[in-house]
DNA sequence: TTGGCTATTTAGTCAGACAAATAGCGATCT
DNA sequence: AGATCGCTATTTGTCTGACTAAATAGCCAA
């Protein structure tokens, strides 16, 4: 029925692109896209699948394969003779990575972002006082090996970047909560975005190294009101840059 | 392109056991329910899909598009030559409604229960809070028919429970921020299973009334702060209910 | 007017073939 | 011995075309 894994830990899947590079995902890609950017509105019926395959110059399995990555991400739904529909955006897994880098792939709306940094507000605080509590050596030296690469590399790179999300990552995961930890790409999401916003404007202004590392030692020294403060100074901050970023008047 | 919907609101798709009814949702339900029970184990790999589908009596394209709907939530993963793994847990979509459907479909895990409910302790005050400073009144009247309707069935009907959802519903609804909003299956998912989990234990110890509704009026009286504090209260009592009930010792 | 039957449209399923990717092996060269 | 290159077998990926089943709309009869 199933086989072991040979080796533990064998290195990885290469995973980005892995499902973009095949036609099913490159065409999930392009109507999700398509769907969350508002070109399909909630309620839309696409156009039957031998039209879409045709048009779309593809069979009609890959085509039907594409559609049930939507289906299972709630953005679309499908019936026989009524067809396949745009589903409520209340049903949309918003938080799914994908479905987050479709939407960041069209210029998201200010009110998305910010409800992301909302989200971020809450869960992060929290995140790192119950960090504070049980992570181990092991992951407060990854927070500290990330905050050092971030403060040598800047958030002007990809490494300093990745870093960056490395080390939020880190707090979600040493909470020890799994469903929490999903959050972490939806975050992470919220992380590298920013970042990119921020660059565009071509002003890095603020370091972001000393709010980092007081979340850093707060977590470290075991005291969750101190880490659950600083994050929240950190976040807040982010926010700020963010907005200031996105509004031309400043 | 495409057609526009004929009707606002014609009447919402059937949605529950639609996407189970077809041969690819089952499946995908039968092998999702296996992973995350732990009967395959990350890192494992699947029978390759000429085996799998005949094993199961199905079409190779309706094998594969169930495999695709778990690849879109992150179970599985597929390439070439290696075949299709159980992915690491850490990058399941732990939050999507059906994939929680599938954690329940087999015991949960008491320390993913209590995941859950620590997730809930952090996200559903703050969206009280929220909820009290943004509410509307449709929002308000829908809180307060879902508490008469709760209190008049009580928890132990379907239709109690199902307003008991609707109420933690619309107060994340009442926030005004879609990926928070998201969470509300989840959530959800959390109350509906305590709920079965207390009965389970033939006791229905107190009576849920009285929290529930000084919530409704902290929102109903724009205060977020005693929102946040009610709902904290309300979500602290609830967990120590479901403890109560899987804990043999009390 | 109503109730049920039928025609039609759509997604769903199936079968079988061929294409593309790639892990792993083996031969070859250094 | 070790590294490198290329082959090959295996697996998923894609395609085609046919048939099935579900759901709706519209007709027809009572």
């Amino acid at each position: 029925m199933r086989k072991k894994k040979d080796r533990a830990g064998d290195g990885e899947f290469a995973r980005e692109g892995l499902t973009n590079s095949r036609i099913h995902g490159s065409i999930a890609r392009t109507l999700g896209v398509a769907i969350v950017s508002g070109q399909y509105a909630p309620g839309d019926i696409l156009n039957n699948e031998i039209d879409s395959s045709e048009q779309l110059q593809v069979s009609r399995s890959a085509y039907r394969e594409a559609i049930r990555i939507l289906a299972a991400k709630g953005l679309v739904e499908s019936r026989p003779k009524t067809g396949t529909r745009v589903t409520e955006r209340n049903r949309w897994s918003l938080l799914d990575p994908e479905v987050l880098a479709w939407f960041f792939e069209s210029e998201p709306s200010e009110e998305f972002l910010k409800g992301l940094y909302e989200l971020r507000m809450i869960v992060e605080p929290a995140a790192a006082a119950l960090a504070a509590e049980r992570r181990d050596d092991g992951q407060l030296e990854r927070m500290r090996k990330a905050l050092i690469q971030m403060e040598s590399q800047t958030l002007a790179t990809d490494a300093g970047q990745a870093a960056d999300r490395d080390f939020h990552d880190t707090v979600l995961e040493a909470t020890g909560n799994a469903p929490l930890f999903t959050l972490s790409s939806s975050i992470g999401a919220a992380v590298r975005w920013t970042t990119i916003f921020k660059q565009r404007k071509r002003e890095l202004p603020r370091d972001p190294m000393p709010d980092h590392w007081k979340v850093f030692d707060a977590i470290a020294a075991a005291r969750p009101d101190q880490a659950r403060q600083a994050m929240e100074k950190l976040v807040g901050l982010a926010l700020e840059d963010t907005r200031a970023a996105i509004d031309p008047k400043d």
